[in-house]
DNA sequence: GAGCGACGTCAAGATCGCGTCAAGAAGCTA
DNA sequence: TAGCTTCTTGACGCGATCTTGACGTCGCTC
């Protein structure tokens, strides 16, 4: 059974959540801060957890940085309105995915499933990605088109796929994106990533203006959805 | 029954993997330093070894040199973020594997399979790669063309062909040709590559200046593509 | 509906990496 | 030691790739 650990400090919200959960067959912890969290997480070891960014004592994104001293847990981040910058330092903390509250039960379920998958996902060896317009093979750094073409990527363009496509779902962040591809001093440097990101979808996407599987987050980041 | 020891200093993971690899039937022992990993493995000759590179007294590199004084057990090393060079310095010392923090435990899960495999299947050798072009013999040593005419190659030419024809389809890195063939001092010198690459080229391709098996990757390595 | 921020698009110049060639050094064999 | 092969090293030109700045578009806010 998939164990959901959610975090939150509003006493309904926690009970809500729990209610909808265990409605569809999840096995529920509930922490109404971060120290509560981070101790039932390290003994219970959730499949899933889903964290409040205002809580009490510890702040969400601490809790999330903490998790990922040690587990690579999917994480999804609730977050109200006036939490709009946090939401980046909680993604580049190690946050999977977030909703914005209000959000409805069946956003939030779906996000959870999403996470599930990628999960299990990570456990294929052959580290070799399918979608319906093409297969990105990990291990042999290589792409292939639907039609068993050979795609041509330069170094920049596969770095840039292949941080995106080995979190399959996750909304990675901007910041972390140019970390990785371009290095440390080039976090600002958002331009790149818009004119990569047309590459990519140029030789990739089947509609390289109305993306499917690359797509762009405004203002958070970007993400790979790899469909079915 | 295959035996893990696991050495890791965060009591939490060790517990957590622990838990985990027992719950796949594997039988494990822990050891919180590199002291006690090194006495286990004496006296239980482990069948993997996953080691993690900040340990407190002997360091996780200090681990591995132990170990290979006297075996060839698979090792798998755990690193944090902040310890990328340090994995160099892991590989070099003699690790096979290494999953970075935070890891998913399906990720880890996948290569301890993965050593097992390589350790039972590494004896078994197909050893023989056979193109429309020319036909490459890694225990002879010997390569021959289509027309049945021995195809001559200096000691370096047959060094690279044999890296690449050994890992028929995937991208191998010019630091890792480099370092295979010339040693891990000779990382940067990529000319050595382009040179005896042409040469190789002349002696094996049909149309050397249009390579069809040995393709180049601009910026990244080159990739060994077998055909049909 | 005007202003603003973020994104997508495009093009041009600078830079990088590759293939190629050749010459000298080093190693091997007779 | 002579004669050969192999390895190392540097230089050059060309094409691919990266960087950079400018501009148009879209959606949101006031």
């Amino acid at each position: 059974m998939t164990r959901v650990l959610v975090v939150d400090d509003e006493p309904q919200i926690l009970r809500g959540l729990k209610t909808n959960l265990v409605a569809r067959g999840y096995d529920v912890d509930t922490a109404p801060d971060g120290e509560a969290a981070l101790d039932l997480a390290a003994r219970h070891h959730p499949d899933v957890v889903i964290v409040d960014l205002g809580l009490p004592g510890i702040d969400g994104v601490e809790v999330i940085r903490g998790l990922r001293t040690w587990t690579a847990v999917p994480i999804i981040v609730l977050s109200a309105r006036e939490q709009e910058s946090e939401k980046v330092d909680a993604l580049d903390a190690g946050a999977d995915d977030y909703v914005t509250k209000p959000f409805g039960m069946g956003e939030l379920l779906a996000r959870v499933r999403a996470s599930e998958r990628r999960e299990v996902s990570s456990d294929d060896e052959e580290a070799v990605v399918r979608t319906s317009a093409f297969t990105v093979d990990l291990v042999a750094k290589k792409v292939v088109s639907a039609d068993d073409m050979a795609v041509r990527l330069t170094p920049t363009e596969w770095h840039l796929v292949e941080v995106l496509v080995r979190h399959p779902g996750k909304l990675v962040s901007q910041r972390q994106l140019l970390q990785e591809v371009w290095g440390p001093r080039y976090e600002e440097e958002t331009n790149y990533l818009r004119v990569y990101m047309a590459q990519i979808r140029r030789k990739l996407e089947p509609e390289p203006s109305h993306p499917r599987y690359f797509i762009t987050e405004p203002g958070m980041g970007y993400r790979f959805e790899p469909g079915d």
